[in-house]
RNA sequence: CGGAAUGUAGCGCAGCCUGGUAGCGCACCUGCUUCGGGAGCAGGGGGCCGGAGGUUCGAAUCCUCUCAUUCCGACCA
């Protein structure tokens, strides 16, 4: 055995900085308690040291994210962290990215950007060296820090801007061969967060600023998280708020069409204003909103009592950003202060995009585009044309499933620690990536790309699992999977029994931190329960005159009185059995 | 980026309005007692009051600028 491994591995020797109080900027339960249990400590917005307990269980992640990955069939490598601007302009998205991703100049004055993500260096390295479909399929992963500059970083490391990350590149000669390699990762993500102990789901997803053709999120159930997913009463249906579909029935009234008619409505701007003053329900009041895309006006109308959904908008239009406009783009484009929008009589040529909710809606009420005023009685054709019916809402509880007859859409909220693209050929044939196939013609590569946040994985692990006491790690990715506690340390009985405990564990393989320091008993039971460990063998005076220990379960409560042989035996015991992959 | 707030000991905060000796709790150090769920008593160390400028005899306190952080919104694997 050798003697550093077990030196780190007592609490006198070893660096565990817990705190009592919660430090005032956390606000979820994941980031406070990785703070209290001295697992991370903050060193700028959104960047974080990783302290020896957290990077242990960051460790154990990784460890069964390789497994994983290694079984299916990806190869690890490691790329860097600093990457030339060329690439990125060669793809397209040194401009389409934003201002997340963080650019800077060497001494020579040239581009570069911190990765936030790594198609386009993988690419470039496999346009280089791949030649012949004999070299394909090839999926190449890495675990590594990436950056990126969020606007508004929070929550620990669920939202941090420097992260590790896993992420891994598929190559397939074909898109039926991409399918594969896709269905390969989400087989193997499935294993990796069965493996930590997670509740998950797997959603439809939309592919955002990484592209491509489809994708799904792994997402871990937690009222604390920032995503919220949708899935089927019924059938198999799951989707992300962004994506999330609903078969659109269409409205059933058939009301005649009634005259239009002009209202003051003296400063009414809400949907919910509108309908209260005029006596109609939300339903009956369709919004107009002044966005710009890519600079361009652009008018969205929707039912009332239905949200915007941005991404919808913003596949439908093809534009690269999108952002409600301020007031002074509104007065511009309609003549009117903000509030008073409407699709009848704009003073300019623009283009109006109509929510397919819109459809059939009869005599509803819109903004006149004129201040303090509405037009009542407003019906579609009759009054204003539109440039198209799109889905440009979010669904709601209860809407209809798009997939099946008899579901409705249930939501929930959820943390995304895991993405799978079908990237298609976005990258390679922006960064011109081919091969020649059998018959010695030039093919283009098809590619998946797969991320894990690792983190993350932890942050939402221990938003699931946790009590007012602190975390309960699952034994997979607990930093120790047992503690020891020598109450009365100075007592020699006590001390030497610890250390045979202690000693006979470390043998057995199991990762097992002494609690050897000189403090109180309910002071080192406090750190144990707040740590997480989720086994806990106590070794005091009284129980040891008749030789016995106590073993806990963190996450019960559970207490068994055993003799030493026996708390070792079902130590290894349960270790073994939660660790059976 | 829009709105709001906060920067005072390692952490959590008071003091600021009404300018005049920089304080409390936790943590830390020493001693004694205590010892199965974050002990008690006594003593002690630790501060350029975020930074720069200004007003004033005198600024943690008032004014201006700046930096940082946090919250709400918008945005975002």
């Amino acid at each position: 055995m050798c003697k550093s491994r077990t030196t780190v591995m007592r609490y006198s020797q070893y660096f565990i900085p817990t705190v009592k109080e919660t430090p005032s900027d956390a606000e979820v339960i994941s980031h406070k308690l990785m703070l209290r249990a001295g697992m991370i400590r903050r060193l700028a917005a959104g960047i974080y040291n990783y302290l020896p307990l957290g990077l242990r269980s960051i460790r154990k992640v990784e460890a069964i994210v390789r497994e994983e990955m290694n079984r299916a069939g990806a190869i690890e490598m490691l790329m860097p962290a600093v990457q030339p601007a060329e690439l990125w302009k060669e793809s397209g998205r040194w401009e389409f990215y934003g201002k997340e991703l963080l650019r800077f100049k060497d001494r020579k004055d040239n581009e570069f950007c911190m990765g936030p993500t790594h198609e386009e260096v993988v690419t470039d390295l496999i346009r280089k060296e791949v030649r012949s479909y004999r070299q394909l399929p090839i999926n190449l992963y890495q675990i590594q820090g990436k950056f990126r500059d969020e606007i508004r970083p929070r929550f620990g490391l669920m939202r941090g801007r420097e992260f590790i990350m896993k992420d891994a590149y598929s190559f397939d000669v074909n898109e039926a061969g991409a399918d594969v390699s896709y269905a390969k990762m989400y087989k193997a993500y499935r294993r990796i967060f069965e493996r930590c102990g997670l509740k998950f789901r797997a959603v439809e997803a939309d592919t955002g600023s990484i592209g491509g053709t489809s994708s799904h999120e792994f997402m871990v159930l937690a009222d604390s998280g920032e995503d919220a997913i949708v899935s089927c009463s019924a059938c198999e249906y799951a989707a992300n708020m962004e994506k999330a579909e609903t078969r659109n029935a269409p409205a059933c009234e058939h009301a005649d069409p009634r005259p239009l008619e002009r209202v003051t409505t003296p400063g009414q701007k809400s949907v919910e204003e509108v309908a209260a003053f005029l006596g109609v329900n939300g339903a009956q009041v369709v919004k107009t909103l002044v966005l710009l895309a890519d600079g361009e006006p652009v008018l969205a109308l929707l039912r009332g009592d239905y949200d915007l959904n941005e991404i919808k908008l913003k596949n439908h239009l093809g534009c690269a950003e999108i952002e409600m406009a301020g007031d002074d783009v509104v007065q511009k484009v309609t003549g009117a202060p903000s509030g008073y929008a409407g699709p009848v009589g704009l003073p300019g040529k623009v283009k109006v995009v109509a929510d397919l909710s819109l459809q059939g809606l009869h005599n509803f009420v819109v903004g006149a585009n004129a201040a303090d005023t509405h037009l009542k009685n407003v019906n579609l054709e009759r009054d204003f044309s539109v440039d198209g019916f799109v889905d440009l809402r979010n669904v709601v509880l209860g809407d209809a499933c798009p997939r099946c007859e008899s579901g409705t859409l249930e939501i929930w909220r959820g943390i995304e620690v895991g993405h799978v693209f079908k990237l298609g050929t976005k990258y390679s044939k922006a960064l011109k990536a081919g091969y020649l196939d059998a018959d010695g013609k030039e093919q283009i590569i098809y590619m998946g790309c797969y991320g894990i946040g690792i983190g993350r994985t932890v942050a939402a692990c221990i938003e699931q699992n946790h009590d007012e006491n602190g975390i309960i790690f699952p034994i997979p990715i607990a930093p120790f999977q047992c503690i020891v506690s020598a109450l009365s340390a100075k007592e020699d009985a006590v001390k030497e029994t610890s250390e045979a405990i202690y000693q006979e564990l470390l043998e057995a393989g199991i990762e097992v931190l002494l609690d050897d320091r000189d403090e109180r008993p309910g002071f080192k039971f406090k750190d144990a329960d707040l740590i997480g460990i989720p086994l806990r063998i106590v070794v005091g005076a009284k129980n040891l005159a008749d030789g016995r220990v106590e073993l806990k379960e963190r996450r019960s409560g559970a207490v068994e009185l055993l003799t030493i042989a026996e708390a070792v035996a079902k130590v290894k015991a349960t270790v073994k059995e939660a660790l059976q992959a």
